[in-house]
DNA sequence: ATTATCTTTGTTAGTGTTCACTAACGTGGT
DNA sequence: ACCACGTTAGTGAACACTAACAAAGATAAT
């Protein structure tokens, strides 16, 4: 789909974003980084447009491992878990993503990016919300909380840990950060 | 502290920024949504940058009425309840805040405003940080629970749900969900 | 095998537009 | 006379993007 060059430019761009904010992406900055001139850029893609659609494009795919490793379980809170983990583990492997993926609000001047960013996290969220009731049904997870309130629950925690993680410069281990929130959010809603 | 001129003018930039990102805040749609030049800006803030830390200070200030609530309950859930409830309140009275004030990344090409920005957020941390210890100190709060676990599900569900309520077009009731939520939390870490 | 042609990927130089901000001046109230 | 608060006109810098040209490798006809 994306010729060496593409993904070239496409993780450049990440990297920008996420040492300087989406306002250090130019065409003049990005094309420097690479060291070719800048309407050598155009050549891979038609606007800038593109490469930051190109960008989304390319969070979901180093995501998608993520949700598929939750087939793996059949008990929910183990699904719940590996939800969690997994995608703190790519983020820990890829530090840039986290200064980048949650602040939507970034590409909130076009449209068509912000949408794309939403479906892909409604995404997650609609298989989370999946995993909470059908735990809830097998009598896994408590009946007596509100599945949304579950939901909100645990992608707010884990946005706030990354979040966390990256403003205080990586300084704590955010895997580990991550086990112990998986294993206390287990704990709270487990059924008795 | 700020003359009526510069309130407006800072309003009129959260309005601006809420409305299509912190890109769309230039100092031309400021002067004209006011209806002077831009020149006579430059008569109230000495640059665009100053416009920026007036932002954040009226978010401190319209703010600060949800952590003086708290000293009124004895009770740690009850305080838990009202931290989350007062700033939901806040945040629905000023729909224009909620799509500015979690979107820490916007800020990130000015050290100076994210290290603001920063101090507000901890700010509120560690105030729920000693509500949540001293409730499980007096044992109204579930002890087998890391603490730091318990503040980053509240603010961190808090935070989902005014980005969601605010990505939806506020299409869903802030108080009414805000007040679910914080049942459920209440629910799950009481102490048994 | 040599030559001609096309495609890919780069270059230098420059476009118009928008940005934050300034110089110089006007005017009405104290 | 002064000062607070406007105005019009214009600054250089940065922006995304384009026009025109160059060079190297692959393809294909001779």
């Amino acid at each position: 789909m994306f010729s060496e060059r593409q993904q070239q430019i496409v993780e450049i761009a990440i990297k920008l974003i996420a040492d300087k904010g989406i306002q250090n992406l130019t065409t003049k900055n990005i094309a420097f980084k690479i060291g070719i001139s800048e309407p050598a850029l155009y050549r891979h893609f038609s606007s800038k447009l593109e490469i930051l659609k190109a960008v989304i494009a390319y969070f979901q795919i180093k995501m998608q491992p993520a949700l598929e490793k939750l087939k793996e379980s059949l008990i929910s809170l183990n699904k719940i878990e590996s939800f969690m983990l997994e995608h703190l583990k790519i983020i820990n492997l890829n530090p840039d993503f986290a200064k980048v993926i949650f602040s939507e609000a970034n590409f909130q001047n076009e449209e068509n990016l912000i949408l794309k960013m939403n479906n892909m996290m409604n995404q997650s969220h609609k298989i989370l919300e999946t995993i909470v009731h059908s735990g809830q049904k097998k009598d896994e997870i408590r009946t007596d909380i509100n599945s949304l309130s579950i939901v909100r629950m645990i992608i707010g925690s884990m946005r706030l840990l990354v979040t966390q993680w990256s403003m205080s410069g990586m300084i704590f281990n955010l895997e580990t950060e991550g086990r112990q929130l998986s294993d206390d959010i287990k704990k709270l809603i487990v059924a008795k």
